[in-house]
DNA sequence: CACATTTATTGACATACATCACAAATTTTT
DNA sequence: AAAAATTTGTGATGTATGTCAATAAATGTG
């Protein structure tokens, strides 16, 4: 019995050494092609950051997009000395800076590792040259743009149309997780609010 | 001569009787494959709009996306009986409703005419099916919403990191057409601020 | 062209949120 | 575990922008 599961495991490392990102991507496209299956394994890299360090800094080409398989980031820019943030990222996230990345210019974003991270990457050439040669590929990253558009539509919405305590609410009941697992400071400049401001709003609520 | 010119136009019109659109996406994609262009003349379809005529309704599903070959339209939420603008669209802008139509979901926005409009339509099922049959249609449907989330990028920068004042200079430096198309009380409402505001921003500028 | 309706402007006042300053709490480092 | 550094909380005060109200300008309509 032990025997099998051990048995099992190695297998499995050995036959899908990026199976977080292959079960995240099935996900969202069902009866997925073994030859993408095989093009993640052999395409895709592991990255390292630990916790502080930069995956991407302003005024740089955003290569590649990366794939969270372990940690916490947060992407922000500088304007006025001030530090807003504009996302921060989960496991299971796909991220880069969007359209650095795919306008292959700089950008003017930051994106820092708030702990150890473990990323799968792939660089925008190699992905491309894999989306002009296969169609399940374009397929794919079209899926994946969609999904990210999406998002966008959603913060677009909660930014123009609601207050500090409404945002913070909203915050709350569709992504619990980054009020569980976010410093404040970093919550609020997410809002678009300062720190005194949100440490008011949490304290009305209790 | 005038023979010949008069001859051109018939000709013209009658091959490529959508030409805005086919010249706007060769603007994007170079080399547009002729099977595509033989679909556009065959899938889309006309469709006009009288001033102030909805394209779509609150809680309605977006079956479509659309071209728009002329007119203004305008795409704006209501919330707490306030009317708050998401977008205008102008000749050469595909729209829809991204999230509705990309989900067939209900959305909450509705779009309106702001002048009389014709536009080009295909719905959401012919355009699957064009893209599950051909690359090239799902190419040219992942470089449409790869341009449209950029768009999303660069307003979502604009809602959070500018102030009333730098909100409108930004929007006269990149999108003039909206400062000089568009009345004064949509445009504040696109830029999150009331109409005296604006009105007072203007003020100042003279 | 005159009348009606909509849109833009301007002033007085209200308010949500920012800023500054400092203390308390929490986390990190040694 | 103590010290240092970082993050959070709280009060006093400032300010950009909102709200309400009334007028002026522009636009639409018979």
């Amino acid at each position: 019995m032990v025997f099998r599961i051990y048995f099992y495991q190695i297998f499995y490392l050995e036959y899908h050494p990026m199976q977080e990102l292959i079960s995240h991507i099935e996900k969202f496209i069902p009866n997925l092609d073994d030859r993408i299956r095989q093009d993640i394994t052999q395409f895709f890299k592991l990255r390292k950051l630990t916790k502080g360090e930069h995956l991407v800094h302003e005024g740089q080409i955003s290569k590649n997009v990366y794939f969270i398989k372990k940690g916490l980031l947060r992407n922000y820019i500088i304007k006025n000395d001030k530090d807003e943030t504009i996302w921060f990222c989960f496991p299971e996230d796909f991220i880069t800076v969007f359209s650095s990345f795919q306008l292959q210019i700089p950008g003017r974003e930051n994106t820092i590792a708030l702990t150890d991270c473990e990323l799968y990457w792939i660089s925008f050439e190699k992905l491309e040259e894999l989306n002009a040669q296969s169609h399940a590929w374009e397929r794919l990253s079209r899926v994946f743009t969609i999904k990210f558009a999406i998002q966008q539509e959603t913060r677009l919405f909660m930014l123009q149309t609601m207050n500090a305590e409404e945002k913070y609410d909203y915050l709350g009941e569709h992504f619990p997780h980054i009020i569980q697992q976010i410093p404040n400071k970093y919550v609020a400049s997410y809002l678009g609010i300062t720190r005194e401001t949100l440490s008011r709003i949490r304290a009305r609520k209790t």
